[in-house]
DNA sequence: AAGTGGTCTAGACCACTCT
DNA sequence: GAGTGGTCTAGACCACTTA
């Protein structure tokens, strides 16, 4: 049995979570049946009935699992994986889908920003903007072209190298920010002759224009991003809830 | 000062979550600053911490609030509406964006289902399904075409009349049927010639197309919703969260 | 050092569902 | 009636941030 230990840093409702999370994956805990009690768990592991109720809630929430009044905790029957609804970069959206990303750096300045870029960031109308215009390869066919504007104090030790990687990940390791919610506007759009030929695709073709304003947990807005998928090759997945 | 019932069949922790989201409308907490402290809010209507951080808790995952460890928790200062992310009907939808829908029913028939729709909505092969396809009008103007499919038997009492209407509300007031999540999948493609005829557009003109696929809380898909959507008049919006 | 959120306990009573 | 999740209490210790 998957053993919880008590003298761990990591928390008890956190192990208990990933237990939960492992089972189901492993299809010990199966689609549409109910898992154990609260309180069978909370005798099982030796825990408080509360300390069970808080890592089934992260997996409620997470829509993993759902409750039902006087009735029992259920495991959701599709498995489809949430993580797509998740904020993720480009690359760790292609790897979940099971492509292998990669990055071309076009552009790599900096801008004076205009009204949309100063409004979407809250940048003073002078300021200045790193302007990074890259084109994304899933599996080397050209995915997406994607426009970023990010504000230029804030990256200033950001090198072109890193962005053919992941900026995502220089903000998260390299500036200690916690990348939080982003705002997006989905739209269709047909491809005019240079994004036709960036992507690979013939002038007139659809494309789905995203744009993307990203929040530190501060609720600071840290990037806008413009990105044109070639729409042949992606699609756009989401859960809603009520 | 905003008082709470303890005797009152409402739950304390949601009677505390009510009173901070109006706080925090009518500007008493503001946007950027720190809430009082759980201690403090136990203290003040004498309740259980634990209950405090309940409420608490439900504003977080709504991105409404934000903790900062050993610092305190703060309201979110984008204003923005997280409704959006939630799953609604094209007439709640249209309503949000200040828009007045209208629909016309252009078929209402039984159809054998083909593959697609019977596993989207789990049907045997040989089934039968109700095939509705509607004109979606913002303001008079034609928005969206819709196409959905839902199981036959379950849908025996609907009438044409209430499709001009909501389905959502005849499955929720009628059946009593709690609709939960969504999947959808969301690209963009181009209008052929019928399309474009019904959208009032131009053959080639860009199409938001969403497939959708709505579940109710036990699980169960109930529909199959194939929407095109006018890119010159709708764009799709979505939060996410890391 | 004082205050904050994060975690945890060991109970309790309630409304609900199922048999 | 037995079992379930929903709510709630009154404490406790911890790590963290700020002054």
């Amino acid at each position: 049995m998957l053993m919880i230990n008590k003298n761990s840093p990591v928390p008890i409702y956190y192990q208990l979570e990933e237990i939960i999370r492992q089972q189901i994956d492993d299809g010990t805990l199966m689609p549409g049946k109910a898992i154990p009690s609260e309180r069978e768990y909370a005798e099982l592991y030796q825990i408080s009935r509360m300390t069970v109720r808080q890592a089934i809630n992260k997996l409620v929430n997470e829509g993993l699992l759902y409750r039902k009044k006087g009735t029992g905790t259920f495991v959701q029957p599709k498995k489809v994986e949430q993580v797509f609804q998740k904020l993720t970069s480009f690359s760790e959206d292609m790897i979940e889908r099971g492509l292998v990303p990669k990055s071309k750096v076009l552009t790599f300045e900096h801008v004076p920003v205009n009204d949309l870029i100063a409004k979407s960031l809250k940048l003073e109308n002078n300021s200045t903007a790193l302007k990074i215009v890259r084109i994304r390869y899933a599996d080397d066919s050209p995915m997406a072209i994607e426009t970023s504007y990010m504000p230029a104090d804030l990256m200033k030790d950001l090198q072109p190298e890193q962005a053919e990687e992941s900026i995502y990940e220089f903000i998260e390791k390299n500036l200690q920010l916690k990348i939080q919610t982003a705002y997006q506007e989905l739209e269709a759009t047909i491809a005019d002759e240079k994004l036709a030929n960036l992507l690979n695709i013939s002038e007139g073709d659809p494309v789905l224009l995203i744009n993307r304003i990203t929040y530190t947990s501060d609720g600071i807005p840290f990037e806008f991003c413009q990105s044109s998928f070639c729409a042949y090759r992606y699609r756009f997945i989401n859960y809603l809830t009520r």
